[in-house]
DNA sequence: CAAGAAAAAATTTGATCATATTCTGGGCCG
DNA sequence: CGGCCCAGAATATGATCAAATTTTTTCTTG
């Protein structure tokens, strides 16, 4: 699996003419890698507590050093890895502090961004949004936890696109790397069934433009997953 | 000016047995280049719209590329500094927007964070947090735009490191080094005296233990501070 | 002939890599 | 059990290549 990554990667970058999609052929390699380890990290294809080297980088993405340094730092500033004194990177494990902090933080900012959003959506937009959680239904009908992770994410992504508020999205993207390797370790062992899910209530707020209602709902939302993982980790922690 | 951060850093970094201080002195190149430009931002140093190169930080710093770019990297994850779309950096200009959500996502965190700092500070704790804010009235006094931003940024840096929150303390810093440029502009064309100040009422609800107080007179602070800066900042532009 | 615009060369800056050096941690021996 | 050594990993540099900007040159046109 690793292989493969490597091997799109390295056609990305050398050989120019293979790289058909126009918007990640230009990228530099710094910013591809940090694209591919923010994914990895976001949709829990690693897991907390698992170190990360740069040579183990370099020999498995086939890039220099340099651009994966670069990716490393800019992700440990995310607070996506965390750099452990020694000169050791890992993924972090979140304490439950941390997480009743990512609660309050994600609670504050995901609503107001929800609160923003609301003015300004049209419907076509909002038909976009259903949709995501069309798909989002039938990946957890199915069992299917990286299909959940990411179409989860594409939800609260795709209405926070919507708020004109560049700086809160930031932050908010931030957060969401923080606790992506522990959500999925909770999804793997607890199933996507009983995740709670108030997008439905978001989507009838959208509709009739009541910012408040949408900010309360997603609000509840946040509280709820976060709610369950912190339980989970620290009750079998 | 630059000359002098040039020695500076050249002795800590080449010639050991000059760095005195223990906390400065191992630590590697990118983080000694990070920490250094960290500093000129957040207190100013550096103007909002200035471009940042790369070969310009190796020549003035006497360091090599690899460090000053990690540094770059990291500073541009932060907000600290922005990427313009062709291989160019430079210091973010805030627009009103981003002030905005500059506003909000301040009051909401910092505001959380002396809830919980108040619950944890001891008599020892308030009053050294009490003795800088004499030495940031002294600077204002003496119209020191440069002792003002450090004081002010330690009074809030101390009461948030009381808080025992990682996550958020994180949140805040980066929030401070998105607007420090702009705050120097505005202090340099203001004057210190007319800049609110709420650190009184701080220091006397942090006493009492009155949680909600603290919290409420932090936001005071952030607020009033926040849209003087707003003010003059889209009235001059 | 002068002025302006387009083209081309030169300079500057950024991106990547290979290599040398330094540091850390684990294993081995006294 | 403690100190020493070594493999491996991280840090730092300079060289090299590529991209972009700036300057210079040239050509056209009024």
């Amino acid at each position: 699996m690793t292989l493969g990554i490597k091997v799109t990667l390295l056609n990305m970058i050398k050989n120019k003419t293979s790289g058909r999609n126009p918007d990640t052929e230009k990228r530099p390699a710094h910013e591809q890698v940090y694209h591919t380890l923010r994914e990895q990290i976001l949709f829990g294809e690693m897991v907390p507590g698992q170190p990360v080297t740069i040579q183990g980088l370099t020999d498995s993405l086939g890039v220099g050093m340099t651009p994966v340094r670069e990716a490393i730092r800019r992700l440990i500033s995310d607070g996506a890895l965390v750099f452990q004194g020694n000169r050791r990177v890992s993924v972090p494990i979140l304490s439950r502090n941390d997480i009743e902090q990512l609660i309050f933080a994600r609670i504050a900012i995901e609503s107001e961004l929800s609160r923003r959003a609301t003015l300004r959506m049209t419907e076509d937009e909002i038909d976009a949004l259903e949709a995501t959680d069309r798909t989002l239904d039938k990946a957890i009908d199915a069992g299917d936890v990286n299909g959940y992770l990411r179409q989860n994410y594409a939800f609260h992504a795709g209405l926070y696109a919507q708020a004109d508020a560049p700086v809160l999205s930031d932050l908010a993207e931030r957060l969401w790397l923080r606790f992506g390797p522990s959500l999925r370790v909770v999804c793997g062992r607890f199933g996507t069934q009983n995740l709670p899910d108030r997008h439905k209530d978001i989507i009838t707020c959208l509709r009739n433009k009541e910012a408040e209602g949408v900010a309360e709902a997603m609000a509840k939302d946040v509280e709820q997953g976060m709610e369950l993982m912190a339980d989970v980790l620290t009750r079998t922690s």
